[in-house]
DNA sequence: GCAATAGTTAAGTGAATGCTTCAGTGTTGC
DNA sequence: GCAACACTGAAGCATTCACTTAACTATTGC
């Protein structure tokens, strides 16, 4: 489920835009509420909740309302499924890259 | 330039897709021409090449024509880009909390 | 109780996205 | 030369996105 094809398009989207990610680097430095999460963003607070709304369906950040104020935090695990999906292609094609090199270090020695 | 932020918002627009992360998957077994990259997607030619267009204009992809077929392969420096900005996002946030463990943990044995 | 605070929800709007089809262009094999 | 091949580009269209404003609800402080 942390490989949900979903769940992975919800999170990529949610950090398409740069608001969003602004939210996620706040957040990746301590808890907020909702009007500290704003206050930067030169927008709406209702276009705020929008897209935490948005984080928060994606996984990557977790809200919990106690009285009248909502504080949000980031879900590491989410980040890290993201980074792991990017990093296994990566890998992939790297360790391609080593093999394709012993291979023409191979052919080159047999000359 | 590595950090742009523009150039972060092409990066996750583009993984967003369910059918551009499909190609970028493709490619990180090897390179592939644009018919290779379109066969397993239920679309039409035309619409993979925007995709494609949108990957490379990304930086996740490079593609070169040599005669009438565009061979297309990963860039991994922008992989890489993307992976880390999660990294030091999720970093920056397990810190935190690792201050903030040891901040209870000491309190505690002052009691 | 009541004003200020903190957030929520709904409706609307203009721009961007993800396709399609169709009509090209340049390349290759025979 | 010419047909098949591998794209490419433009136009059009439905849907989704990122906002806005405005009206609303639930808490808190006094």
């Amino acid at each position: 489920m942390l490989h949900d094809p979903t769940q992975l398009d919800l999170m990529f989207q949610a950090l398409a835009d740069p608001a969003r990610r602004q939210m996620v680097n706040r957040l990746s430095r301590g808890p907020a509420s909702v009007s500290q999460l704003a206050e930067p963003l030169a927008m709406s607070l209702s276009a705020v909740v929008q897209h935490l709304n948005l984080l928060e369906a994606s996984g990557l950040v977790r809200t919990q309302k106690v009285g009248r104020v909502r504080t949000c935090q980031i879900e590491p695990k989410a980040l890290r499924a993201a980074e792991h999906w990017i990093n296994e292609r990566r890998l992939s094609w790297e360790r391609r890259l080593d093999r394709l090199g012993d291979f023409l270090a191979e052919t080159k020695d047999e000359t």
